[in-house]
DNA sequence: TTGAAAGCGGTACCAC
DNA sequence: GTGGTACCGCTTTCAA
């Protein structure tokens, strides 16, 4: 249903003039006499009309929106950077239209179909762990739709991207274990194929062997939804705790993996961290009243969002095709607590 | 732009018939011959024909979707919700638009109306901690918009409304600080125009009066927009501090100001429970995790969105205008943890 | 059984 | 300066 009060047709009757003259003076043409806007105008106004922009798209072929993909709303990370996408889009003019993939391929898929169809001038996405396959991604890009990867990237399509300095979170996390004489080292992590999981393994990995350290297979656990089930995350963790080799800390990306572990550890009564110590990535503001208080790596959710709507807005707005295209890397921030105070 | 790769023109240029016959067919009409419908049926999928909502709805007056107005998605409790109505919607074969005001009337108003525009068949809304004049919905409703409240609801609009049963949450949690020997019970929440907080705040009032406490006014204080800023709530708290006859206990509304108020307590050294006892309405689901670990009301955000969707597809596949509405109150849980400890 | 044409709410080209 | 009209993609009478 249609619950706008008022068309343009219903103006051009009310005052006997045509549609076209209707929309030629709502759009201030210069054809248009001063006395005829004003009389167009001032009943719009009086009578609320607002044009539709279903049907102003179905003309134009832009509809003045952007479409939003990532995996979950629920993480604080992901709210963050929709808040900084909305600041950016809002500002320009531009709505945004948010969807979940919950981690799942198929939604995926759904949903970057709901939004084309709904007509959207282009396209943020962070890829769903599920996600291998970018067919349907491709396509898009091929026919043009503007699109820019956020957070979870991919080799596969050359268009902008924005990105956090995952391979220094994940470099200073463990630097950090290390200089507080922490060894046995483990990681609880996302799937590999996803970019973040990559790039924050390589940080660890590199400080590992900076510190003479040889890493052992079991002590990397991928958890195949991100962390999106607990069970994934309480397995990963109970392989860990039942090694011969035990870990003396843990290093965890994402929100989900993070938080749960340090409840999982606390549940165990296993104390943090005399004998377990832990850093993750995560954006929650609880970091600091966590017992024990929670050494994170930071990720500038609300800039993220900002950075990469400004990118996907110059590829909209821009008159000609672009054929270059950045990676912006923006800085992650380790705050140290008591869950990884130095050993002894 | 449309990026859909193919029109029902297409599919008539393609295979000699016209627009009207491929539609027929799509929709598998009796006028259509078996054999013209396999034709075109096959030729649509090989070619990933996909109909295109927008000019769907610009003809039907219809569009499959709905719209969702809340606060904010970062709070937890709001964005299980969404996860409740996506979850309902999506079975239904319903889209959904999510939109935040951000505690702004002015962005209410904004996005109500984007949502309406972009033709949605229904709303689920729960109103800003700013909404004070319910103009921009009645009209909405007088045109016959299916609206479904949760969570913060009005009495000015006769409708289908799901809420939790925040009295009894309010009731409880006091009761549960007053069987622990606290006495001096202050409450920080959302300003009195929102329906929770008068609900919450009539659970509170009946446990004191039942108690035989009188409240003093100044143990009660409104943050403007719900905690949204944490300004607000540090005045809050402060001014509790402050008070010659300072509470020994407080019971928190919503996410930001449950957490921000035991953060600020954390960091103003004060000893949770034994100098300030907290228990407050929130969804995290760290809670157990927190330090103190916290008492918490919680509420069934999922269910809350699963309730309001199912009511609200009811409105809006009703054949006859519906003039019986309900009231749907889902029961929240106290869990006691030691933010709440019994006295000595 | 199939097709022509109108119309949903706008925009824009082209006449007058 | 104003109006007629075609069109965006699709559905739906009404004719053929």
């Amino acid at each position: 249903m249609n619950f706008n009060t008022i068309t343009i047709k219903d103006i051009a009757t009310a005052l006997n003039l045509s549609v076209s003259t209707v929309s030629k003076a709502l759009r201030d043409s210069y054809e248009i006499s001063e006395k005829t806007k004003k009389l167009v105008n001032d009943y719009a106004r009086e009578h609320n009309y607002r044009p539709n922009p279903i049907a102003q798209s179905l003309k134009q072929g832009n509809s003045k929106s952007i479409g939003i993909v990532v995996s979950t709303i629920e993480n604080q990370f992901f709210s963050q950077v929709i808040n900084g996408i909305e600041s950016v889009a809002y500002k320009a003019g531009f709505n945004v239209i948010i969807t979940q993939t919950h981690e799942s391929y198929d939604l995926e898929v759904k949903n970057v179909e709901h939004l084309t169809h709904r007509s959207i001038d282009g396209l943020l996405i962070s890829l769903s762990t599920e996600t291998h396959d970018l067919g349907h991604l491709k396509r898009l890009n091929e026919l043009g739709l503007p699109i820019v990867f956020f957070d979870r990237i991919t080799d596969e399509i050359e268009t902008h991207k924005v990105i956090s300095d995952n391979f220094k979170g994940g470099y200073d996390a463990t630097r950090h274990l290390l200089d507080g004489g922490y060894r046995r080292i483990a990681h609880i992590t996302s799937p590999p194929n996803i970019s973040i999981t990559r790039e924050r393994f390589a940080g660890y990995k590199k400080a590992m062997e900076e510190a003479g350290i040889t890493i052992p297979d079991e002590y990397i656990k991928h958890c195949p939804h991100g962390g999106r089930d607990v069970g994934e995350i309480e397995k990963a963790l109970n392989e860990l705790l039942l090694l011969k080799n035990k870990p003396d800390a843990i290093l965890t990306t994402s929100d989900r993996i993070t938080t749960t572990s340090l409840f999982l550890l606390n549940k165990l009564g296993i104390k943090i961290p005399q004998e377990m110590a832990i850093v993750g990535f995560t954006n929650t503001m609880l970091a600091d009243v966590l017992s024990p208080s929670l050494s994170s790596v930071y990720q500038p959710g609300f800039e993220m969002g900002q950075k990469a709507t400004e990118l996907l807005l110059n590829l909209i707005l821009s008159k000609r095709p672009v054929y270059e295209f950045e990676t912006m890397v923006l800085p992650t921030q380790l705050v140290t607590r008591r869950s990884t105070s130095p050993k002894n």
